[in-house]
Order: C-alpha cells, then sequence, then structure tokens
DNA sequence: CTTTGATTTGACCAACTGGTCAAACTCACG
DNA sequence: CGTGAGTTTGACCAGTTGGTCAAATCAAAG
C-alpha cells in the first residue's frame, strides 16, 4: 500500500487506470458480475498489483460511487431559484441528457445500484439526496404557486426527468436496436423539450 | 430430469415454486449476483434437487425471460388503430404504470438486462421488439399526421412511456426513499395522465 | 554506482460456484 | 404390501473468486 504521502507518478497514474477500468467493467456487469481479475486486464494491471493499489473491490466501488455522486447531482443544483422558472426547468433536462449522452457508463452504473435494491447506496439517498429534493420541490412547487409554470407533482416532475433523461444511457441497447440508423440523441433534445414545454408552459 | 410425459403434481408445485423464487433472486441480483444456491433455499429445495427440475442456471433464466416477454408487450400490443387515438394511449400509460406496481421484479429483471447491454435479449428485441415497435410507430405517426395528436417523435414517445412507467418498478428503492410516507402510486397516474394529456392534446 | 523505498509479480490459499452422481427415500398403483 | 418410477440428498469435483505474501524488480536521490 502507497504511504499517505503525497502520490508519486505512478501512483496517480495507475489509481486512475484502475478507476476508469473499474468504471467500465462494473457500470456493464455490476458489481457482483465484475471481477477484480477483469478490472486488473482492463487497467493494464495484474490483480496483486491492483491489490496494492487499493484494499479491496468494495474500495474501488466505493471510491467510484463517491466521486460519482457529486457530479450526478450538480445540474439538479444548479436550478436557479432567480431564474425563469420554465427555462431553468428546460435547462436542466437538456444538461441531465447531456450527461446520458457523454456518461452513459457512470448512469449506467448508478442504475445497476438503485435497480438491485440500493443496497450500498441507501444512506447518502435518504440523506444528501433526499434533502436537496425537498430544496427542489419547494422550489418547483412556488414557481407553480405563483403560475409562472403549470401544476404538477413536483416530486413527481423531478423523477420523470431523471427518467426521461437517464432512460437513453441506460436501456441504450434497447434504444439503439430499435431506431436502427438513427442516432437517438438527434431527436430526444427537441421531443423532451416539446414535452415539457408543452407540459409546463402556463395556461391562459 | 422429469421424462417428457404429462407432469406430476410435484413438478407442477416445484417448478413453479422454483421461478417464484428464482424471479426474486434474479430480479434483486442480477443473473451474474444471483447463485443456484440462494434460488434453491428460496424454492424450499436443496441445490441438487433443484438442477433435477432444470438444467442449468441459465435454463431457469430462459424460461423466466420467455415467460415474461410476452405478458411484457401484450399492453403495447393492445394499442387499438380504431380506439380514440388519445384514449388509447393514455390507457397504455395507465396500463404500463399498473404493471409497475403489481410486477415491480418482472420489470427489475427485465432492467437489469437491457442495462447491462441487453446479452441473453438482443435478438429478441431486433426481431419481435423491433416489429411490434415499427408497427405502433407508424400507428402513431398515422393519428398525429390526420391531427388527431399533436405531433412528437413516435419512437421517442413510445420510449418515453416506457421510461415513467417503469421508473416506479425500477427506481423504487429511490423513489420510495425520496417520497417518504408518501404512496408513488398515488400521485403517478394522475401525473402521468396529465403529463401526456398536455403534451398530446391537438392544439386549436 | 548504491541504497532505499516504491512497485510488480508468481505462487498460493480458502471460500464459493455451477454442476454431477450414486445411493437413498417416497409415492402411487396394482 | 411390494415394486418401479419419481424424487431427494450428501458427498464430491473442477473452475473461479477475492485476497495474501515473500521475493523480485524498478526508480530516483545521493
Amino acid at each position: 500500500m502507497p504511504a499517505d504521502r503525497a502520490p508519486t507518478r505512478i501512483q496517480r497514474k495507475n489509481r486512475a487506470a484502475i478507476l476508469e477500468a473499474a468504471l467500465d467493467v462494473f457500470s456493464s456487469h455490476g458489481f457482483r458480475g465484475s471481477t477484480v481479475d477483469q478490472i486488473a486486464k482492463a487497467a493494464g494491471l495484474s490483480k496483486p498489483n491492483l491489490l496494492y493499489y487499493f484494499p479491496s473491490k468494495e474500495a474501488i466501488f466505493n471510491e467510484l460511487m463517491a466521486g460519482l455522486l457529486d457530479t450526478w447531482l450538480d445540474p439538479l443544483r444548479a436550478l436557479n431559484p432567480d431564474g425563469e422558472p420554465l427555462e431553468e426547468i428546460l435547462a436542466y433536462v437538456q444538461r441531465k441528457l447531456q450527461m446520458s449522452r457523454d456518461f452513459p457508463r457512470e448512469s449506467r452504473l448508478y442504475a445497476n445500484e438503485i435497480v438491485q435494491g440500493a443496497p450500498r447506496l441507501h444512506d447518502v439517498i435518504a440523506s444528501d439526496l433526499y434533502v436537496l429534493v425537498e430544496e427542489k420541490a419547494q422550489l418547483l412547487q412556488g414557481w407553480m404557486d405563483a403560475g409562472r409554470i403549470n401544476r404538477a407533482h413536483p416530486k413527481h416532475l423531478l423523477f420523470s426527468i431523471w427518467s426521461l433523461t437517464q432512460h437513453y444511457a441506460d436501456f441504450d441497447a434497447q434504444v439503439r436496436t430499435l431506431m436502427g440508423d438513427e442516432d437517438p440523441f438527434d431527436a430526444a433534445p427537441k421531443y423532451l423539450e416539446t414535452l415539457y414545454r408543452r407540459m409546463l408552459t402556463p395556461e391562459s
């Protein structure tokens, strides 16, 4: 194990390679479906060498998750109370959609965990995410009460945004097969903009 | 292995118990994350006894999947070309939502597979489901061309219905944690009806 | 070049996994 | 009750898995 001095050049490179490889492997096979050997090989290391940098398979996974969650929630945090409501929400949707296109492995890693009951994530969902959702749900509710967007259950509104955007990453295999030659991300931005614009634009 | 005579009473009972147990285990741990022993114990059998009824772990999984896919696609098949378009679509949404509430394990089993790249399902998606989606996408397109519902990319419309409804089963762990005491399925039907009604009702 | 700490690896281990098999047990039926 | 087919199981096996360890190799500072 490296001492807790400042990391050497080799340590930085190898730890990064391991996390990158682990993201690939974990996101496509889930935690139990992935083997340390797979990750090591994908990172270009031997298994004992990998375990020289991380104490266990679970430690790799946890570090990956910790790093992921922050960036994952950033778009929601960025929802600006002082902005124009409809445009804020539409921008949030597009940001989330872009993340599905640019970081599909992260999305699938998260999905894998939640589908299996969030055994390793329950705590952070019940604390950090819960608080954030409460806050943003109240913001949405305020906008609705002020008549600036159409009424809808604010939490379900958030769920629907997550669901619709992450679907393109999580169900990528299905979506691409059914779309044939057409790239799903060509029409998706416009489809989702239309959907939320029609749903949320205040009625006259 | 039982001969291919008519199944005995014991065979029927045990095979059913195995499939029920397998649905539980596979849907919460994925294929690779599940062990034959787990399934056997959940079915109240010993491992060799379970393997007396099914030749392998994969055989159990395949039988489960085959049984699932048919019922899974039935609601979409039921989309009636001769019905009132908006009501047909809304009814489809509600049917799918009910399936998420009543058969969440089936939904998660399916999600697990697709998230991991649909290795065992690619063929049936590329054939049966592809054909069905093409047919129903054309039906939707026809309704739009006739001005009976608002325009939107028909395939993305289908994806959004799947995504929004299955989310309540697949991300159940997250949704329930964030909703607190409130049952997600209380407000979900109305939320989704509102969403699709606003989006699809033809503009004057 | 030497030394010292960082890095890498082959060999190994115990636990677990999917699956087999012969022997034992149970049950329906004559 | 006996008998043969249907059912169940303990013991076992080979392959895989996460993880360890001592020994070997490498890199950089003196």
